[in-house]
DNA sequence: TATCCGTGGTT
DNA sequence: TAACCAAGGAT
């Protein structure tokens, strides 16, 4: 009966629901009360690609600095760059600020409040414009993430690969969304995938949805999605110089507004490609060893050098020690920072 | 349409 | 340990 499944999630849901700082409980929901869209905004997009337990922390500070998106639209680039800071894709936190500076502008502080009004703002796509709309403003849109799209994939036994299974798996998604409680639906049918519909090792015996699942009758289900295969990633290697003023005042640099780590602050470094650039000034280079991180798609191997220079550096800013947090900076440029900081054995 | 874009936890 | 994986979007 595919016309139960949906109330069938809802019922799981209303027994099993998990406390998010974002969220409003389905009874308070029920009661009347409606969650915040600017919170709701912005754990959405903070949990793009991101999992529930890294936005957590960085949720909570966003919001005690900024409760409001006409705070946020208020604040200072580098100020939100650096609260981001760790979290990755840094292209969400400057479309972040674009996206709360045109509601400030252009929709006089309020989120709009239809899924199509939503998708035309930067930095949100088709899932965070459907969430949005459902949790916060109670529009049937159909949410297809990750988890929605597992779900349905062992649901109905869809053998296609990802991405191109994608259209079949939306129309699925739509198929089932409900015009009842469609924000408290699009958050169970994640909930599930997150935590009974794993990619691994699924829960099928305490699954809600277990008599009706094509994969699970077919014991098929976690070989499901399937997927094309990925590209190898390359090993890409460069210089980073981290450079001291005798004073203790760092040399760092905002990074180009586009591509990697865009908008950060960060160390001088050659390209990652191979190719050679001269050290920012003149110094005594002491080698401290190398960093390695592993990014989207290619892994990089980098070669920290200190030195210690009052020059006139030709790129970047020396800043001073105080203003100066490692942890505003991105994971590959902080690794360089400890692996320069801790005292290595002579 | 394919590629680019981070990070930390899990297996 | 290497691969895989997560509440995707922009270009």
């Amino acid at each position: 009966m595919q016309t139960d499944l949906a109330p069938q999630l809802l019922d799981w849901y209303d027994r099993n629901h998990r406390s998010m700082p974002w969220r409003v409980p389905p009874g308070a929901r029920a009661a009347g009360e409606r969650p915040d869209p600017y919170r709701v905004w912005l754990s959405e997009v903070m949990l793009q690609q991101t999992t529930v337990a890294a936005v957590r922390e960085y949720f909570q500070r966003f919001t005690a600095r900024w409760p409001t998106v006409a705070d946020l639209a208020a604040a200072e680039d580098a100020a939100v760059m650096a609260e981001w800071a760790g979290l990755g894709y840094y292209a969400r936190a400057r479309n972040l600020l674009k996206c709360a500076r045109a509601v400030a502008v252009d929709h006089g502080g309020q989120f709009p409040a239809s899924g199509a009004a939503l998708l035309a703002l930067p930095g949100i796509g088709p899932y965070t414009a459907a969430a949005v709309a459902s949790i916060a403003f109670d529009e049937p849109a159909v949410v297809v993430d990750g988890n929605v799209e597992r779900v349905m994939s062992r649901l109905h036994l869809v053998e296609t690969p990802l991405p191109r299974a994608k259209p079949e798996l939306t129309a699925l998604a739509a198929a089932l969304t409900p015009q009842q409680r469609p924000g408290d639906y699009a958050q169970a049918v994640m909930d599930l995938g997150a935590t009974i519909c794993t990619p691994r090792s699924p829960a099928c015996g305490i699954c809600p949805w277990m008599d009706p699942c094509a994969a699970r009758a077919a014991g098929v289900q976690a070989s499901l999605p399937r997927k094309e295969a990925k590209a190898a990633k390359p090993v890409r290697t460069g210089l980073v110089w981290l450079v001291t003023r005798p004073d203790g005042a760092v040399l760092l640099e905002e990074r180009p507004a586009k591509g990697l780590l865009g908008g950060m602050a960060g160390f001088p470094t050659t390209g990652w490609d191979g190719s050679t650039l001269p050290a920012p000034l003149q110094a005594d280079w002491q080698e401290v060893g190398e960093v390695r991180h592993t990014f989207t798609h290619f892994h990089l191997v980098l070669t920290v050098l200190r030195g210690i220079s009052a020059g006139n550096p030709t790129r970047g800013t020396f800043t001073p020690r105080a203003a100066f947090s490692p942890a505003a900076l991105p994971t590959v440029m902080r690794k360089a920072w400890d692996l320069a900081a801790t005292p290595r054995p002579a």
